[in-house]
DNA sequence: GATGAATGAGGATTCATTCAT
DNA sequence: TATGAATGAATCCTCATTCAT
């Protein structure tokens, strides 16, 4: 946890220094990432750095952290309709988490590193990784109960393919179709048919793939 | 490429090298993986090293290389049925990869890195990611030109989804059932039925997705 | 150019590490020059030396201009009747130049290798070749304005003579008169009849070989 | 000097040597050049240098020396008539050195290293400087005894001027002339006008600055 | 006579962190 | 509270030279 210190600061200087972190961590992985590149880019002294945060450690957990705290509250602020299906649900979830990747790219960029795991503390990774785990093994469940998803399907292991496909599923189609995502305005992307026509296609597949029909 | 003085080294003390070599980088990503710390544990000089390779990018390749080459032998070395249908085909193939990335740990960890990778020496990432793209592309083709996939789903979007089920698969399975998996014999994960079990409902579900019945 | 944490040093403490690098320098070309060294002789650590420096380059490029400004005051600070001849100007210019040697010899040493110079940074070699060859050309032609030089005298070969032979001559005398120039005051030479004679007759013979009477 | 051993080689691999050395060592000042290099081009073995020389300066020795041979062959295979006076002696020498240092780069290159002196064995530096300077001094002592040269003149002040003049004298007008060359035939150097020109006039200078007339 | 593997000190540079002011 | 100088281990890599085969 950033110390008193860091909370202490104007609020202006305090929300561009977590910008130029956001930018360092999100460019580099944590070995690469550089302390000494951050302060210098934000004009602080060293010494100024150790003042709001333990180590780098310590900054870094907390990017973590406004980054699972700001996609909550992305989620949060547009729910969907309570009574929709599980893979409506999966659907509206996808969509609004791949919306999140473009919106705050390097947030995601940072959460995705953390998933994906170049060298970092070892029990950052574990706590990372678990986190949409258990929410998509609810998910799941909860899709059984209702009977939208097959009984005999382990929960567990279809808890892995949705995170698993949707942790790379945004990326991919950035990288398909470039041209269709204007760079100001992420809501853009699922604005066109091609984009919408390709996710909808995994969720048939999977819904044929799970579904009790 | 390592020089000639590595591969005239004697046999003992090259696959030495080797197998610390890729201790040091199945561990650490490429910026983290050290050098120094290498010819330390091999008890060599830090000159001695770059008698053998040119320098660390050139080391990498070469494990790289090895990794792929023992996964083609060992591909190769029990070929499956050619008659066998698209998901059967599948089903060998993803069988294999998981059973190498069990006997080969290290080696396959360094693939995957190569593939997922956080910082390494640019041009090696693309190539490495293209080469299993490529190949389930072709193999969703196939699928549906027998008529084993519908036509309608869209080939690169399916190659995407199989890319990388396959790929992180094999990781979930081992974290899932460690019991069951033998360090000295990668063949055991198959032969306990919870595995295969798992490994049999992914397919499955894919097939009931894709599939054209 | 050297950081701010250099300039904030404490004087004796600057001042030393100047005297120290120009020192490593003065015997040393550019790839000779050792930063450990440098830094063990200073007794700071090696880390502090690149607070102060970007790189070996950033100090080298700074002692050349601390060289540059030292000869531009040490000529400025006692200038020539501006009447005089082309030729009595060069060799007023001549002894200062040679006088700056002898009084600050590591600083010409270092300028010296600049112009004549083995391996350095490239663009900095050339740099520091034209600033003189230019100077004298511009002194050539305004020599042959006045008539102290006959117009068919071909000027930038001319120049190309001038600054060949004062920028080896004062080696040269340095070199055949050891004993009569006291270390720590370098006016000395110019005082001795010795070297009076041989630097005007160099004079004589330029101004007899390129002169108008 | 080299070993037995080297000159014991077969005439073409001796050769070859000699000339990737000379290569080296005139594209890179005497640290800069590296053995490790020279023996990777030349295919051969690090352990066959050190038995063909005694070390990175024996070689370099070497080489210089066969610098030295070759000039004074060079130079004394087109011998003027012994009648000449001394400045039209001069110039045939310089511009046979001119000449030389076009057909022979590498030789001419690595002795005016020599001179010059970037880092090199302390030793070796004074060697090669006073070679030239004993050579010219002897030709001005007979030029003030043909009466070629004013007896006022200080002779090894004159030697001075003369080496240093010659000496850089090539590099200039190869500069200023660059079109006027063709690299296959140094001698076309001087069959231009304005080579022979400019030439001239330094001589001119020389001789009416220094001459009895 | 030839080989070429082994050596290890040395090169420049970057880093996270500490601590006296 | 803020500063920023100091630290020194760590990074990859190159070098001339030796010596057992």
């Amino acid at each position: 946890m950033p110390k008193e210190t860091f909370f202490n600061l104007p609020e202006a200087k305090r929300q561009r220094l977590i910008d130029l972190a956001l930018a360092e961590f999100a460019e580099n992985d944590y070995d690469t990432a550089s302390i000494s590149r951050l302060v210098a880019q934000a004009g602080i002294a060293k010494g100024s750095f150790y003042q709001y945060f333990e180590n780098k450690e310590d900054l870094y957990t907390y990017l973590l952290a406004l980054g699972a705290e700001a996609k909550a509250q992305f989620l949060g602020s547009n729910p969907p309709d309570p009574a929709m299906g599980t893979f409506a649900y999966i659907r509206w979830l996808s969509a609004a988490g791949i919306q999140f990747e473009l919106a705050r790219p390097q947030l995601s960029q940072i959460g995705y590193r953390a998933v994906r795991g170049g060298a970092l503390p070892a029990a950052l990774q574990e706590q990372a990784r678990t986190g949409a785990a258990v929410f998509f093994r609810q998910l799941v469940e909860q899709g059984q109960a209702r009977g939208d998803i097959a009984p005999e399907i382990d929960a567990d292991l279809a808890a892995f393919l949705f995170n698993v496909i949707f942790t790379e599923l945004g990326g991919y189609l950035l990288n398909r179709l470039p041209d269709e995502v204007g760079k100001d305005d992420g809501r853009s992307l699922f604005e066109t048919p091609e984009a919408a026509r390709l996710f909808d296609q995994v969720l048939h597949i999977l819904e044929a793939g799970m579904g009790t029909t």
